[in-house]
RNA sequence: CGGGGUGUAGCGCAGUCCGGUUAGCGCACCUGGUUUGGGACCAGGGGGUCGCAGGUUCGAAUCCUGCCACCCCGACCA
């Protein structure tokens, strides 16, 4: 039993807000809004980085960093982009302080005034876009395939540890290309990178949709998301992967040279997750227990404790699990061997579930004796003893197994919690009820849209890829509407 | 910025209404010992500008005034 974890079914967020302290993820940090990432938890930030960042170089793409500062005057150039950020901006004026008079601390220097205010980027397209100028003249310089990992900063008013915080660390892919189709299916491309990065490694099923236009990343022309279920039904927006047309190419002014000898604007895409994902990942599958990791992101995947009498004993239970290390190590399987004497196996089996280690192994006098190990596993807590020989293929199996059986569960969770609604009085009956994502007719204006949110708190999540048309009728206005939506509560 | 709440040891809290020894409890921490198959036990120990600044009083964590910080609920958002 965890000590201390509030129950999901008492208090979500509080269950959410102690896991993440518990487990060693992450604090709250002197600056209101910003946090800490624990090692612990910047572990599963790496795993996450080392997976995606395979997966946007097979696909053609590089790494480069821009600036943290952004001049002012650029964030203005593409209307809807300045209209869109300007409201969650931190701004640099001043670049020196000085003593102050009484001498009780230090001021800002009203000398060092910057002619040109900083903005710390909410985003990069505009710093990006006006590097893109010089780097692009001709269509040989194209497609340009960039990426960047990344700290940004947006200034929020309510701030949660990982699902909303005022500085984050994300990566954000920013491509041109010469055509708009070549930049469409870009668009797509990356859209699929993220469902299958969050199927495959997150174990997290998702919906790729596309956005609204009230929904829709400032300067886009087209928004694609993923979106995945959290256990208390309620909507996170997981990765966005944004169509932009050539807006930032007009407000920058990049051009190239066709095949034709003629100018054009070229086209452009950005598209980001943050760590963000965390925070899904661990809404997704953990339990009051603690954590719950997917194997392929667990920092940590088997952890061995020894049960003792004495040290002697220490020293042989070490000399037979270590053949298991050196061959688990070997199939780059992360693992630990917790030979501390400072806890008792009962606190390092409790502290290992809360913090989601998928696969445990157990040695005392009574496996030495019978040449057994104990294998248990974080997800459904099964336990076995078996022969010390099968240990690691068991693991492997398990391993697998553990990475599916989450997968498995979140898919049936989400069906179970996809609903369809014919009328608004059902719309909210099953948001006050069930919540969920829930499928409605919608007449494709904003103002509907708007007034539904309004008085039932959810928003449309996404205009599912692969929903097929059908006739209906709005289920507020009763308008006729062409297709089926989903709708949500959400983070 | 509106509504509500809280500031006392690293964390969680009691004490405040009704002022009065050296400010207390649980967890955590340190030392020694016994323990170790699901969060051990015993003994000893360290740790506090009671959010800050004034005021009332013989005496303030406690009463008064002002300020500050943080949390929760709303308006904005990956």
């Amino acid at each position: 039993m965890s000590k201390g974890l509030p129950k999901r079914s008492e208090d979500y967020s509080a269950w959410y807000n102690e896991l993440v302290k518990k487990a060693d993820l992450a604090e709250n940090s002197p600056v209101r809004g910003s946090m800490v990432i624990k090692p612990y938890g910047f572990s599963i930030w790496e795993k996450m980085q080392s997976a995606l960042d395979k997966m946007f170089k097979d696909t053609g793409h590089t790494n480069a960093y821009f600036p943290l500062f952004i001049p002012k005057s650029y964030l203005s150039k593409e209307a809807d982009h300045v209209e869109g950020f300007a409201k969650e901006c931190a701004i640099v004026t001043h670049y020196r302080l000085k003593n102050s008079e009484d001498g009780r601390g230090v001021i800002v220097d009203p000398d060092a005034k910057l002619e040109e205010e900083l903005i710390v980027r909410p985003t990069s397209e505009t710093v990006i876009w006006s590097t893109y100028r010089n780097w692009i003249q001709s269509y040989r310089d194209l497609p340009l395939l960039i990426n960047q990992w990344a700290n940004v900063v947006r200034w929020e008013m309510r701030t949660r540890l990982f699902l909303r915080t005022a500085e984050f660390l994300w990566q954000e892919g920013h491509t041109a290309h010469e055509s708009k189709q070549e930049a469409e299916e870009e668009t797509i491309r990356m859209l699929n990178v993220y469902a299958e990065f969050a199927e495959n490694f997150m174990a997290l099923p998702v919906l790729k949709g596309i956005k609204t236009e009230n929904e829709r990343f400032a300067g886009a022309v087209d928004t694609y998301c993923i979106e995945a279920l959290m256990q208390d039904g309620k909507a996170l927006q997981a990765g966005t992967s944004h169509f932009l047309g050539q807006n930032f190419a007009k407000a920058f002014d990049v051009k190239f040279a066709n095949k034709e000898g003629g100018m054009d604007f070229v086209w452009g895409t950005s598209w980001g997750v943050s760590t963000r994902l965390i925070g899904g990942l661990i809404m997704a599958h953990s339990d009051d227990n603690g954590l719950v990791l997917p194997p392929k992101l667990a920092p940590i995947q088997v952890v061995i404790v020894p049960i003792i009498k004495g040290s002697d004993q220490l020293q042989q239970i070490a000399e037979k699990v270590e053949p298991i290390i050196k061959n688990l190590r070997e199939k780059n399987i992360t693992v630990k061997f917790d030979d501390r004497d400072t806890h008792k196996p009962g606190w390092k089996f409790a502290e290992y579930e809360l913090k989601g280690v998928p696969v445990r192994l157990a040695m005392g006098p009574r496996d030495l004796e019978n040449g057994t190990i104990e294998i248990a596993r974080r997800d459904t807590f099964e336990k076995q003893v078996l022969p010390i020989e099968e240990a690691v293929s068991k693991i492997e199996e398990l391993l697998k197994d553990i990475q599916e059986n989450i997968f498995t569960k979140a898919s049936q969770f989400r069906n179970e919690m996809t609903s369809e609604a014919s009328s608004f009085e059902e719309f909210e009956e099953l948001l006050e009820t069930k919540g969920g994502f829930i499928k409605a007719h919608w007449d494709g204006t904003t103002e509907t849209e708007e007034r539904i949110k309004d008085k039932t708190k959810a928003t449309i999540r996404c205009i599912l890829l692969d929903e097929p048309e059908e006739n209906g009728s709005c289920i507020f206005s009763g308008k006729p509407s062409k297709r089926k939506v989903v709708f949500a509560r959400a983070y």
